[in-house]
DNA sequence: TAGTCTACTGAACGTGCGTTCAGCGAGGAC
DNA sequence: GTCCTCGCTGAACGCACGTTCAGTAGACTA
């Protein structure tokens, strides 16, 4: 899993696995009978993981969960790199697993809303999506992020240092004036 | 780079770069020198283009860039593919555009709070980072965001169903309250 | 016409890959 | 003690890859 989530399915070799776990090559497929098999187990560790955590400490948002996992000693940041590999190449489970992070914050929204700590939203589904996407494009985009800020990789410090402009942009908004929101308003109706 | 961005570069071959294009593969690698050469072409092509396209068209922002140029017919998605890979496969001229377009943000929001249009954030170069990573997700996610909302790939109707809740967002926040704002600022100062 | 250049081909090479398989050795069953 | 099972090895297989290179055909130059 470490290494499918920091070279990628393609460019991690069987071998390589193998010379990691001190086997031999043939033990891999033994086990899990071909490499598809290895990423196929991999992928429901990880995505089960993942799920069963944020199930633990659900009841709070993306943000707040993501930095009380970096807090902890570097445990999740090879999961997080498999993580992006599964949501980005493609497979079945990632898509699962995209679907269920995005239900979970939908459902975060309509609890918020409820309470009146968050603000009403014309479409509830697809507000639900982009949260979603901005929580995990730091995770997503975690190298270019690390690296503008001056990091060697993703870890706590960063996603703490962009804890409080997100707070901000989520709190105050970007825009001080309605107007862009009208004039897109405007289009949407002219338009469909 | 249609192929590059639609596979990836490890999982595109020479040969098929050649068989799509017409020739031998050694014609490829008789005017690229090798693979990694026409990689490095891709890159200054597909860098060059977008940013020339970013000239001519500032003075907006990522999200308006993003609804006009998919507005038309579907020229630049092969290019946001290769843009996507180059982002997080972690090339050099990736790391480069990336940075690239912070600045062109980090800029436009200065011009924004100057004029009134946008609010105060008490960092900016940070912010900026975190709203260019917020517009670049759904390129990046795209096959999650287009899955999510029905449709098969990334296109302009996907981005402009997206366009009217980032709208929302962007203008009145998520939260209702500056209680999560002010929480996260007295850990901020807490710790740090 | 002869010479040169250049875009281009297609067969070949070495390499590393995923995968297979005969065999080995330790441990439990009888 | 003998057999069997099973985790495991390491050599081998076929394949696809990036890359090389001798050679070809057409166009331009003198």
């Amino acid at each position: 899993m470490r290494l499918f989530g920091a070279g990628g399915f393609a460019d991690t070799s069987v071998r390589a696995i193998a010379a990691e776990a001190g086997v031999s090559p043939g033990l891999v497929l033994h086990h899990f009978g071909s490499k598809e098999g290895l990423k196929r187990a991999c992928d429901e560790y990880v995505a089960g993981e993942l799920i069963d955590t944020e199930v633990a400490t659900s009841q709070q948002d993306l943000i707040g969960a993501m930095r009380r996992w970096l807090a902890e000693p570097d445990a999740y940041l090879a999961e997080f790199d498999y993580l992006t590999r599964m949501l980005l190449e493609g497979s079945h489970a990632g898509d699962l697993l995209f679907d269920t992070l995005v239900d979970r914050t939908e459902k975060m929204l309509g609890e918020g809303i409820e309470s009146g700590q968050m603000n009403h939203f014309s479409d509830l589904g697809t507000t639900a999506l982009v949260v979603a996407l901005c929580g995990l494009a730091p995770l997503v985009m975690g190298r270019q992020v690390s690296r503008a800020l001056g990091e060697d990789g993703l870890n706590a410090k960063v996603l703490q240092r962009l804890a409080l402009p997100v707070m901000e942009l989520f709190t105050h908004g970007l825009y001080a004036t309605p107007e862009l929101l009208e004039a897109t308003r405007a289009a949407m109706e002219g338009e469909g």
